[in-house]
DNA sequence: ACGGACACCTGGAGATACTC
DNA sequence: GAGTATCTCCAGGTGTCCGT
């Protein structure tokens, strides 16, 4: 059974990517020598700007969320396929979807064949410091989030605006990618200003979701959010939640629409629409007629 | 104290230039 | 021509500064 997002990880990042990394690579070096993950709230000295790390959490939250969601997709005969391309939608080679839920296991998809959409913002969380010890390295966790100085994930405004901006340039690629749900998927929770916001992008149908399958992002049992009002924003407390929530989004095929439209063309598109005998081919026509 | 804007550097991919 | 070196562009996450 694949997990959610924990310390464990966090560990197994550091010390995995330590095969081929060196530890300057991976932690910042206090003036006392010391290997941090982040800098710590107190921390006064001298610090230095970390750039080689950037790329292989990346990659390393992309391969987890692949298994996290491989096995939903095995379940129905499908693939969770990692840096999914597909032009007809947007994927161009140079921005890939992270993941993505599709028929086929190739990189190179269709857009029939793409069932879900997922772009990963995940990021260190908690504080660490590595510690050798007998030549055995080992890794103390320091603190969550609110004790170093930096801002992981989707707590950041930039971070939330990457996601957006990416789900926006899929949805105008192509009437094709109507049907496609997108999640943003986080380790994190999301600050109050986006609470809002997330569930307005999810009311009007853009984003179906953003969510954190990080249980317990906050040590002591510190309280965060566990979901938005509409939830647009989810946190994610164990694995049978997040295929429930899987489950939720392809139980019926579902259209993403937009338009900017006076009253009085809205209500003629409606009126003829409406002269379709079956419901469904009402919407049909409706949604012809509204993309017109 | 916080959010937004910008800077930072690295590695990979693709394009272009150079060498034989 | 093929093979290799160099350049250009981009996205990855995180640090920092400024204005509120």
């Amino acid at each position: 059974m694949a997990e959610l997002w924990t310390k464990d990880k966090e560990i197994d990042f550091f010390l995995s990517s330590r095969k081929f990394a060196t530890p300057e690579q991976l932690f910042y070096v206090s003036d006392d020598k010391k290997y941090f993950a982040y800098w710590p709230k107190s921390y006064k000295g001298s610090k230095t700007t970390l750039q080689s790390r950037n790329s292989l959490i990346g990659n390393f939250t992309e391969k987890f969320s692949v298994d996290l969601l491989q096995n939903f997709a095995k379940k129905h005969n499908w693939f969770a396929v990692q840096g999914v391309v597909c032009d007809e939608i947007g994927l161009s080679k140079q921005s890939s979807a992270d993941v993505a839920i599709c028929k086929t296991n190739n990189q190179i998809q269709k857009p029939e064949n793409i069932l879900m959409l997922f772009e990963v913002k995940m990021s260190i969380v908690w504080n660490w410091e590595l510690i050798k010890h007998n030549d055995i390295e080992k890794l103390i966790c320091l603190g969550d989030y609110t004790t170093h100085k930096g801002n992981p994930g989707l707590l950041r405004s930039d971070s939330m605006l990457k996601a957006i901006g990416k789900s926006i340039n899929i949805r105008v690629s192509d009437y094709v990618a109507s049907r496609i749900p997108i999640v943003i998927l986080g380790n994190t929770p999301i600050t109050q200003s986006y609470y809002k916001k997330v569930d307005f992008l999810f009311s009007a149908g853009i984003i179906q979701g953003f969510w954190s399958v990080n249980a317990n992002p906050l040590d002591n049992n510190g309280q965060n959010i566990k979901e938005t009002e509409k939830k647009g924003f989810i946190r994610i407390d164990n694995y049978s939640e997040l295929d429930k929530h899987l489950e939720n989004l392809i139980t019926e095929p579902k259209e993403f629409f937009s338009s900017m439209k006076s009253k009085k063309d809205l209500g003629k598109i409606i009126e003829v629409a409406n002269q379709e005998t079956e419901i469904e081919m009402k919407a049909q026509k409706f949604l012809k007629l509204i993309r017109d």
